[in-house]
DNA sequence: AGATACTTGTTAGTAGCAAGCAAGTGGCGA
DNA sequence: TCGCCACTTGCTTGCTACTAACAAGTATCT
């Protein structure tokens, strides 16, 4: 769709400003044919060629398909994240964490096909050396570091218990989302997704809330 | 370890035994080299080889490495959801939804390569043609109706709140437990596991109980 | 003798590498 | 300032090792 400007657009630029492209071009090609065809069956050749480019591209660019998928999910979750902290702003405590899955339901129907991508390449990440599980790794704990932040300012403001442990509630909740994104993954039909998100935020707000707001309610 | 004692065995048995036999050891080997190598580097060859036999029969018997998989979700699934009823019980309601995060952590700790081998296996089949999604699908729906039924039943005795509505609460639940799998399975050491099925528990406890009995405690 | 468990020969297709081509870049002498 | 030329870098193509899958064959049971 985007792929039959390339050979007149590409003349006259610097290399710098060619490689950039062709790589920006590479990673959506990617992220594209992860969505149709799985990682597997998505093929170097065929990322390549979608690029505009030949089969052998990818490989040299990226150095390997693990290569190519640690790039891809780079791309996708620096953006991310990025939506994430300025949708949730400066709030904490519950309303962060409700923000935060609002965000994600937000995303997930804006972008379906990065967010598709994404998580296809976080649950195939498991494998014992996939080669790019480190990175998946570095975002979810990065996501679990800010999560853990909002639930002790939240207890620091006295909303939320003092007894939880922000720690293990981060864990919990980050267990959330991604097992609630792995149902909608398997069988996006079979699973009221926007449902289960007000739920899961009814659940926060009366489980977390602090005894002595709790008894205010 | 157990493949030593094949050549000799092997003789002297009925046609279905040898069949039988062969196809336990696949699928042995099947969950020791995807827990090894991944689902992709877990070759067939190698599957055959090291369940004694030759780099072709895996392929012969379950026709492609996607049937293969299929049998091995099967096996383990089969058996890994009887210790699930089995354990929880009579129970119902919360009481049994406490169960299930009990023996899910319990499995995990007795078989924990089995419990590896099903969610990779359960993880990689969100591609488009995994080939064995379906299989998949079916054995989350399955245990979502387990859910279900606990949760209703817990309704129908007083214990659960009647405004909680019981199949999105078991899509939450299994969202838990998938998510909370899925870290330990990325980061098997960064991850409180026990630590957090006890959170879970007291969540559960406290966010579904009915008011009359939230009253009361 | 026939059926069934299993093996082996073969094919199409994949990732990754290395050698080569062509287009952009920077320095030097005028 | 201009133009040439060595050099770097983006990209392509030929090749190798390996894989899943299939078909035809062998050995074992019934």
């Amino acid at each position: 769709m985007t792929a039959d400007t390339d050979a007149p657009s590409r003349a006259g630029m610097s290399q710098a400003e060619r490689a950039a492209l062709s790589d920006r071009r590479m990673i959506d090609a990617a992220i594209e044919l992860v969505v149709e065809r799985g990682v597997e069956k998505a093929t170097l050749k065929e990322i390549g060629e979608r690029a505009g480019y030949s089969r052998g591209l990818a490989t040299y660019r990226f150095g390997s398909k693990a290569g190519l998928f640690r790039a891809v999910i780079r791309a996708v979750a620096t953006r991310w994240l990025g939506e994430f902290t300025r949708h949730v702003g400066a709030r904490s405590g519950i309303a962060a964490l409700c923000a935060c899955v609002d965000s994600w339901s937000r995303f997930a129907k804006e972008s379906p096909l990065h967010v598709r991508a994404l998580h296809i390449l976080f649950y195939q990440s498991i494998g014992p050396d996939s080669g790019y599980r480190e990175r998946v790794a570095e975002v979810l704990e990065r996501q679990r570091a800010d999560v853990v932040a909002w639930v002790r300012a939240g207890i620091a403001a006295g909303e939320i218990d003092p007894a939880v442990d922000p720690r293990r509630q981060a864990e919990l909740f980050c267990a959330f989302i991604y097992g609630w994104t792995y149902q909608w993954l398997v069988q996006p039909d079979a699973v009221d997704f926007q449902g289960v998100a007000e739920d899961l935020k009814r659940m926060l707000r009366t489980s977390l809330a602090a005894p002595a707001s709790r008894r205010a309610s």
